[in-house]
DNA sequence: GCAAACCCTGTAGTCGCTACAAGGTCAAGT
DNA sequence: ACTTGACCTTGTAGCGACTACAGGGTTTGC
C-alpha cells in the first residue's frame, strides 16, 4: 500500500503521514526500489491508533508515550491512569473556562439591539469600558493557549 | 512611561507588548533620545483593550478588526455584531466538542480498575479496539485545531 | 511518447506568543 | 570614576501540529 492509499483508508492527509514518521510516531515502514513508501495492515493499525487517541485530544507526545507503554506490555498500568486522569482534569478545565466565556459573549451580544453606527454600538462601548475597568481578567479562553500573561493559570 | 512599567501595569509580558506593536495592534509609542519606548494613557487603554478582547478568546486578526470599527465610528455595526457573533457560536462549538470528548474520557477512564500490568490494562485495550473499530470519528478535540483529516469540521 | 497522477525531499509558513543572544543605557552605591 | 544591576534595544529561533509549497522523480494508461 503506498501512502496515499493509507491515507484514504485513514482520512489522514499524506504530508501528516510523513510528519509523524518524521516525529517517530509512526515506525518507517519499507521503501520500493524508487523509495516509495511501502504499508502493511501492522501500519494501518499504527496511525489508526495515533489518530483515534489525537482525536481524544491527546497530545503527540502523549501517544509516543502510550506508545511505548504498549510496546512494554510487562509495566504497571498506572502511569496509563495518571495520563488519561490528566487529560481528564485538562478538558475539564477547558470546558469550564469556555463555558464561562459564551456567558460573557452573550451578555455582550445583548448590549447591541440593532443600532445604526459604530458610535452607538453596544458591544464595542461594552467592550471599551470592560477593558478600561479591569486591567486583566483572565479565564484562559481556548485551552490552547492559556493567555500567559496572568500567572494563576498555567500552561500544562 | 517605560515598557517595563506598561507590563506590570497591564500584566503583559514586555515581549508581548513589543509583538503586538510589530503586529500593528498596538500603536507605535514615542521614543526617548536612547531609543526607548515611551508610552501614555492612551496606549495603556489601546493594550488593556487588546487584553481584555484577548481574554475573551478573539484572534488578533479580530481585533485588528475591531479596532479599525473603533477608529471609524460612522460605519455600521453589523460587522461588529457578526464578529461577536461568529465567536459566539466558535466557543460554542468547542464547548460542545469538549463536553462529548469529556464524556469519551471518562469513559475511558472507567476500563481500568487498579489491574498491575500494561498487558491487563482495559485503557490501552480500549484505546487499540476503539482504533480498530472505527477508522476515524472526528469531533475536534480543542477548537484550536479542527484536526483537519476529517472534511465535515472545517477551520474557521 | 506523453500526460496525469502519483511519489520523493526539503523548506517555509501558520498562530500567539516565548526565549534567548548580544549589545546599549541609566541610576545608585562605593 | 567605576562598577553593579536593572533596565532597555534589535533580531532571530523555538513551540505544537500540522499545511503548503517548490522542484524534482516514477508509474500508469492511452
Amino acid at each position: 500500500m503506498l501512502i496515499g492509499e493509507l491515507a484514504r483508508q485513514t482520512g489522514c492527509e499524506v504530508e501528516t503521514i510523513r510528519y509523524y514518521e518524521r516525529e517517530g510516531l509512526l515506525s518507517a515502514p519499507q521503501r520500493s526500489a524508487s523509495g516509495y513508501r511501502r504499508y502493511n495492515a501492522e501500519q494501518l493499525g499504527e496511525l489508526n491508533f495515533i489518530l483515534h487517541c489525537r482525536s481524544l485530544g491527546m497530545s503527540l507526545a502523549d501517544i509516543r508515550q502510550l506508545a511505548a507503554f504498549k510496546a512494554d506490555s510487562s509495566l504497571a498500568c498506572d502511569d496509563i491512569n495518571q495520563l488519561i486522569d490528566q487529560q481528564i482534569s485538562k478538558v475539564h478545565q477547558q470546558v469550564e473556562s469556555l463555558r464561562l466565556l459564551e456567558q460573557q459573549l452573550l451578555a455582550l451580544r445583548d448590549r447591541c439591539h440593532d443600532h445604526h453606527t459604530v458610535a452607538e454600538c453596544g458591544i464595542l462601548q461594552t467592550l471599551v469600558e470592560a477593558s478600561e475597568g479591569e486591567p486583566c481578567v483572565c479565564h484562559t479562553p481556548f485551552g490552547q493557549d492559556p493567555h500567559p500573561h496572568h500567572p494563576s493559570v498555567e500552561k500544562q
